[in-house]
RNA sequence: GGAGAGGUGGCUGAGUGGUCGAAGGCGCUCGCCUGGAAAGUGAGUGAACGGGUAACCGUUCCAAGGGUUCAAAUCCCUUCCUCUCCGCCA
């Protein structure tokens, strides 16, 4: 959420970013509510004005005896007309609400203007992609051959888009799960957390993935609560409506947890092997942060999910979104992309964003500066370090041998009982 | 799921339908005191929205949403949450 203020100051300004973002929204519909609330509100207010010193009024006269009749009628005149005002304003502010929940982030000035993806610009490389001396295998091949990922299972237990993982695959999946968590709690910093899967309407909307994006979403059919398209909106949430101080911040919040996602719209595509799921494994990192310091955390969040490539020895490669391929709560999104040899080129396997303060306007969480002045909102960042069902392919096509077997990386062999090869 | 008790500011905790945005305390801010600190002491200290260059003014907010009334933190209804007891359960 923006600034409504903000807006109505700076409409060039807002319209520019909009279509930056690509990004269509009724600005003359939002700006011709905003001005019809702010007319009706001095009129509301002014009858209540007059209600408010009348109902004194009423309470003095009988104390001293007279009869407040009268004024007691044109009260009540004062209080229907009240009421139609105040109906006429609640009837605007839930269309300006909600058209204001819709309103994307506005994007940092470092973020480079383009319409797709192939305006994001490349940050850094690490890593070459691999020389095989023979035909790599996509990870659909090496896991059915192997026996360690079981596709036609996934299908009949729930439909496409569900992989069952087998032995070796399950192993290493929760190998993954404590080796990402140990080094983000134990090195990183982050306290870890258990958090619900099932969230409310309101926690959803939150972290912005309500009320535009409820398509994405998978959601309980008798209670109002939704599955969690990532751990980001639990954890981003746990100081919703809280007033935080200066001294306790940042904080560093991470969490393993299961995530559903709809994949509405995207029906064709990566439809061989378990690249895009409907439910998936991550590990999610979250940092609460004061405005002055949250660009700096950014670099560093995305570095912490780097350092996790880096110890398992994936190539990877670290881009800026451009705003036209931003997602709706960020102000600076870098993502970063995995070699994947079977494919031929590299795959999103983390994401990290600022975002401002733009879900904490509509969680309502500030913190007091430790200097005085008024509450202030905080700036709040998440990103995937790492998902795993992504990170295991890309182990398995990376550490591929040319008879099938996968070697496993040396880091993650305490992890996953001193395994040292799957075959 | 059944019965009862509750939900008030950053925290704690009062509040006969009328001058209550809300006593008191804690915390915090600025002074005094002190060589410095603690203790003590004086004053101040909620938010959102709207209007105004500003000082400031107005409206709203006592879990959420409705209702009664000239007037609601206070009365009524619904929902949510917390606590105690009972039942059920991994």
């Amino acid at each position: 959420m923006l600034d409504v203020k903000w807006v109505r100051d700076n409409r060039e300004e807002f319209a520019t970013m909009l279509s930056n973002r690509n990004y269509s929204f009724p600005l003359d519909r939002f700006i011709e509510l905003d001005t019809m609330r702010r007319e009706t509100l001095l009129e509301v207010e002014t009858l209540k004005e007059k209600r408010n010193a009348g109902a004194k009024e009423i309470g003095l006269k009988k104390k001293s005896g007279e009869n407040p009749e009268e004024l007691m009628e044109e009260m009540r005149q004062v209080g229907d007309k009240v009421k139609e005002f105040d109906e006429k304003i609640g009837t605007i502010e839930t269309e300006l609400d909600d058209l204001a929940m819709r309103i994307p982030n506005r994007p940092h000035e470092s973020v480079p203007i383009g319409a797709d993806e192939n305006d994001n610009i490349e940050i850094r490389k690490n890593g070459n992609p691999l020389e095989f001396d023979f035909e790599p295998k996509p990870h659909w091949d090496l896991g059915e051959t192997l026996g360690i990922m079981d596709f036609e299972r996934g299908v009949k237990l729930a439909e496409s888009r569900f992989t069952v993982l087998k032995g070796a695959g399950a192993r290493l999946e929760r190998a993954l799960m404590n080796f990402m968590l140990d080094l983000h709690t134990m090195e990183h910093g982050f306290t870890e957390i258990a958090p619900p899967i099932l969230v409310n309407t309101a926690t959803m909307s939150g972290t912005g993935q309500l009320p535009k994006f409820a398509e994405d979403l998978y959601k309980c059919v008798d209670d109002d609560l939704w599955l969690i398209p990532t751990a980001e909106v639990p954890l981003t949430n746990l100081h919703s409506g809280e007033m935080l101080n200066e001294v306790d911040l940042p904080k560093y919040y991470c969490a393993f947890t299961p995530c559903f996602r709809r994949e509405a719209g995207s029906y064709g595509r990566d439809m061989r092997g378990m690249l895009r799921q409907h439910q998936f494994d991550k590990v999610e990192m979250v940092m609460l942060s004061t405005p002055d310091k949250s660009y700096d955390e950014l670099e560093k969040m995305t570095s912490y999910a780097e350092r996790i490539l880096q110890l398992l020895g994936i190539p990877y490669r670290v881009i800026c979104l451009c705003t036209g391929d931003m997602g709706f709560g960020a102000a600076k999104t870098y993502d970063i992309e995995v070699w994947l040899p079977s494919q031929n080129c590299y795959r999103e396997i983390s994401s990290c964003s600022n975002c401002e303060d733009f879900q904490a306007r509509r969680m309502g969480t500030k913190y007091r500066p430790a200097a005085g002045g008024k509450p202030r909102f905080i700036h709040t960042l998440n990103g995937s370090g790492i998902a795993i069902g992504r990170c295991l392919i890309a182990l398995m096509e990376n550490y591929q041998n040319k008879d099938g077997s996968i070697t496993v990386p040396e880091a993650l062999r305490p992890y996953a009982g001193g395994m040292e090869i799957v075959k």
